[in-house]
RNA sequence: GGGUCAGUAGCUCAGUUGGAUAGAGCAACGGCCUUCUAAGCCGUGGGUCGGGGGUUCGAAUCCCUCCUGGCUCACCA
């Protein structure tokens, strides 16, 4: 199909004596296929060729007379528009040669060959449990991953791990206080967490406790031994428990590399901030100002000497430039970071490094906020911990299972792709800029645009398959006639697509777009299922469907699970 | 108040970077199981693209202005 466009815009490009690479640009696809299946606007031909645009249109439809291309069937001039109708033949051949000889990579490309991205992405606070406002960073940067691997990237995937900072020594603080009155045998992350809700609630009383909490991570940043060890302890009970999240997201973490890990890069980075002259006195603090920028002042060490997130999110690329060399930085943080990435990235172009921030992206996305609009946080006590969300989606799963399909095998299983795949294909459907309202209910909807809907299209294709008997690998006897019909020919171009789509994914960073081809594709072939029997007694008629059937199911389980998401075989 | 993102059908959102008659899903209503999984398909209704101005052959899309909402504005991350 991308070559039949090509093919167009040098010929047009032949015809007008017009750079092709421009005209390649303007080419573009008409609302219904009715009208065709490529159309040449010649309206901003018009200034150039001082020549009104139906006779421009007129006169490149003309100069085709002249040229053999045999992918184009008809050419109709509509107003300014120059539409072309491609040989629906030609172009299914193209599309199912291409499929068949790229395979399992069908819909990847060379765009990453020798090019290094780092990820940085979930992230979470780990002294507190793994709860809901974790999930779109660990969802949408795990998508991002499997995409950019998949486009031919060397992907370094970073999971850094908030276990530095004042928060980790609040909950420090709190064990050390009222550790007789909490039982850490059974499920310590829990308790870790009553631990901390009850610091924040207590410590807006009491000053001590603030206090208290600053000691403990001016300790924690010396080197005590007592702190040292606690904080050793909580990591690892916390790290046990993320770590049964991730293997449910199928998160992938090539570096879990957190906060601390740059505790003694940190010095280094303060220093060169001195060195050149970046670093102020204000307020008790040491900042680097940046009113110039209309921004508020960065912090760089805090007025009790100890260091702060801005510190270092800089000595981590600091760290990252010197040992990746990276060609892309993604960091995939929510929205409301916005202005500490623009403060840090102005920081580190100040330090000189400006062609690194170049390649460095903030990733942002919205809320998750509940039915009537409200933000899901854990400081009100409200939280919503993601492994309860986990359970509840797939015991709903479950229920269903038992009530449409109640002899299927292995239900537990299935119920676990369909629940947690519901909740990743929810998060990646909508724009991640925008808030995301989490309800259980429409994303385990069967209807509609949800996980378990495509889920269940390419468990029909993989049903019909495997009730045939035929070499569905080998394309050479199939007649690509018989595919010709309206809707049947649009699936086929949408296949065509996937690559484009991947590619725009990547670019805008927005695994949505994937999603939504996705969607498409379901639907467009649950149409083909309802209209046409697959299994018909006509060998050649059957032939074809069957190896449509199987592309598309090949590309819906590819596309989920770039996506992250689980694809059960039977439901 | 400053910064920033958003405002499209009753609800949740797309809209190919300025193109032809603004599209999906949910919800509502009406059809379709004796054939490959009805966990599905088909059809109907539903629009001042937040308001107003401007730019031009042409605007949901670009510019200006106003209105509304989210996030954020130095020692949390």
């Amino acid at each position: 199909m991308k070559k039949i466009k090509l093919q167009i815009a040098n010929d047009i490009a032949s015809i007008t004596n017009l750079d092709a690479k421009n005209i390649y640009e303007y080419i573009e696809i008409p609302p219904d296929s009715k009208m065709g299946d490529y159309a040449f606007p010649c309206f901003k031909l018009a200034k150039d060729l001082k020549k009104a645009p139906p006779a421009i249109a007129q006169d490149i439809k003309n100069g085709f007379n002249n040229i053999s291309n045999d992918d184009i069937d008809k050419i109709e001039v509509v107003g300014g528009y120059i539409n072309f109708f491609v040989n629906k033949i030609q172009c299914i051949k193209s599309v199912f040669n291409d499929v068949a000889d790229k395979g399992e990579f069908y819909g990847s490309s060379m765009e990453g060959k020798g090019k290094k991205a780092i990820i940085e992405y979930s992230s979470p606070n780990i002294a507190k449990p793994f709860h809901i406002g974790h999930l779109r960073s660990t969802v949408i940067g795990g998508a991002l991953y499997n995409i950019y691997k998949f486009m031919g990237y060397d992907v370094v995937g970073i999971n850094h791990l908030g276990d530095w900072g004042i928060q980790f020594a609040k909950v420090m603080a709190g064990i050390s206080l009222w550790k007789e009155e909490y039982n850490f045998d059974v499920n310590p992350i829990d308790e870790i967490l009553k631990i901390y809700v009850r610091f924040s609630n207590e410590e807006k009383e009491s000053e001590e406790l603030t206090n208290l909490a600053r000691q403990w991570f001016i300790r924690l940043e010396h080197g005590d031994e007592e702190a040292v060890n606690l904080w050793t302890w909580i990591r690892k009970i916390s790290l046990e428990s993320y770590n049964k999240t991730y293997d449910l997201l199928n998160s992938k973490f090539d570096s879990t590399n957190g906060e601390a890990f740059y505790n003694d890069k940190m010095q280094a980075i303060v220093e060169e901030l001195e060195q050149k002259n970046l670093l102020v006195e204000s307020e008790g603090a040491k900042v680097v100002m940046l009113d110039k920028y209309d921004m508020p002042p960065c912090i760089i060490i805090t007025s009790t000497g100890t260091t702060i997130y801005a510190t270092r999110d800089l000595a981590a690329l600091k760290y990252r430039i010197d040992t990746y060399n990276f060609d892309k930085m993604v960091y995939v943080v929510g929205g409301e970071q916005q202005l500490h990435f623009k403060q840090f990235f102005k920081v580190m172009s100040l330090m000189g490094y400006e062609d690194y921030v170049k390649k460095c992206e903030h990733v942002y996305f919205g809320l998750i906020v509940d039915k009537n609009g409200e933000k899901i946080g854990s400081r009100k006590g409200n939280s919503v911990l993601l492994k309860d969300i986990f359970n509840e989606a797939i015991n709903k799963s479950l229920e269903i299972i038992e009530q449409k399909n109640p002899t299927l095998e292995n239900k537990e299983e299935i119920a676990k792709d369909i629940g947690v795949g519901a909740i990743i294909f929810n998060d990646l459907s909508n724009n991640r800029i925008k808030d995301e309202i989490f309800d259980l209910d429409i994303m385990l909807n069967f209807n509609g645009e949800t996980g378990p809907y495509v889920q269940f299209m390419y468990v029909r294709t993989r049903s019909i398959l495997e009730k045939s008997n035929i070499d569905v690998c080998d394309i050479s006897n199939i007649d690509f006639s018989l595919l010709q019909e309206e809707e049947t020919f649009e699936m086929i171009k949408h296949i065509a697509k996937f690559e484009e789509t991947l590619k725009n994914a990547l670019d805008k960073n927005e695994p949505s777009i994937l999603t939504r081809y996705i969607v498409t594709l379901a639907q467009m072939y649950s149409s083909f299922y309802a209209k046409y029997t697959i299994m018909c007694d006509d060998e050649k008629t059957r032939n074809a469907r069957l190896v449509l059937t199987k592309y598309v199911g090949d590309i819906l389980k590819k596309g989920m699970n770039l996506l992250g998401m689980n694809c059960p075989e039977k439901m």
